[in-house]
DNA sequence: TGCGAAATGTGATATTATAACATACTAAGG
DNA sequence: CCTTAGTATGTTATAATATCACATTTCGCA
């Protein structure tokens, strides 16, 4: 009932993000591997475009991306694409915002809540089993049984808030 | 940093959801007198939309009601009615449903939390501070400001939920 | 009454997401 | 190897949600 867990921060503007990006990719590799599900080629390539960046992307700006080089891919591959990588914890997607992004620790499963920069629109992962577990608990004293949340606070990044009216 | 108010449950099937809508809009009528701003005609035939029943509604299904005795309104008509009662806290978005519903007690501004029946639609809203301030410190240990918070949890309301596995 | 602001009308279009059906790929058993 | 059943992708169309831009009307008030 105390446990906050974070697992990302807000990166810094400097950080190796190449590094991010590598590493959720493999990750993603032996997650799928192990599972006995197949990360295919389109599925591995809408990854890629997420975790081109900390910001969360809207499907067709992911379609465009993945179309840059002359592809003709349509919107149905990437939401397919989508539906695998979230059923796989591998992506979330922002409800508040019809946006997706790549999970920061799909090792595994997890209850999620999200802050999101009004600024930058960067996004951070909380892991709170405590926040989960007060919702359920709120909830229940209604006689409300729950079974999925969605928690997504938007403000300022400690970045942009460094920036702005501190 | 305890207080969890809740000031509408679940209403159950038998309830006189007449008196429900008509305490709406009565309140809303001298919400807008009060503060000087005007529940114009269409907003409140909107606002009357929305109050038909305690599920959130979709703007165009909003839109093919209002239309439904002949009318000709467009989306535009009502995506602005709805801006106007958002803002004014008569209505409520459910960002995870893309819906809108009318808030049970919008005589003071407040930070609602919504449950969501996955089998009837339902929805009550919670107006936890507590659950408010519980994401806002946990943001605020990662340097997060928050400025907004999103809370839907979806799940088995009372009355669907004893109809079902117990 | 007439002016300026607020509200609404109107038509086009942007954005997000899914349906339906055809084709291609893959893995596993015979 | 070959078939085959299931999985994945291609393709086209369309549904569902939301906004832009500009014209017109209405309202409160000087």
């Amino acid at each position: 009932m105390s446990s906050s867990r974070p697992r990302r921060d807000f990166p810094n503007a400097e950080h190796d993000h190449s590094h991010c990006a590598a590493h959720a990719l493999g990750q993603a590799d032996l997650i799928c591997e192990a599972r006995g599900v197949r990360l295919t080629e389109i599925r591995r390539r809408v990854l890629e475009v997420i975790w081109d960046s900390h910001v969360p992307i809207g499907a067709y700006d992911i379609l465009a991306k993945l179309n840059a080089g002359g592809g003709r891919s349509a919107p149905m591959a990437v939401y397919r694409a989508l539906d695998f990588l979230i059923e796989n914890g591998l992506v979330h997607r922002i409800d508040s915002r019809n946006a997706f992004f790549g999970c920061s620790h799909p090792e595994e499963p997890h209850r999620a809540q999200f802050l999101i920069c009004n600024v930058c629109s960067a996004v951070a992962e909380l892991d709170s089993e405590a926040l989960h577990e007060t919702v359920r608990r709120t909830a229940r004293t209604k006689g409300f049984r729950v079974e999925n949340v969605v928690i997504e606070a938007s403000g300022r990044c400690p970045n942009c808030a460094r920036k702005s009216a501190p």
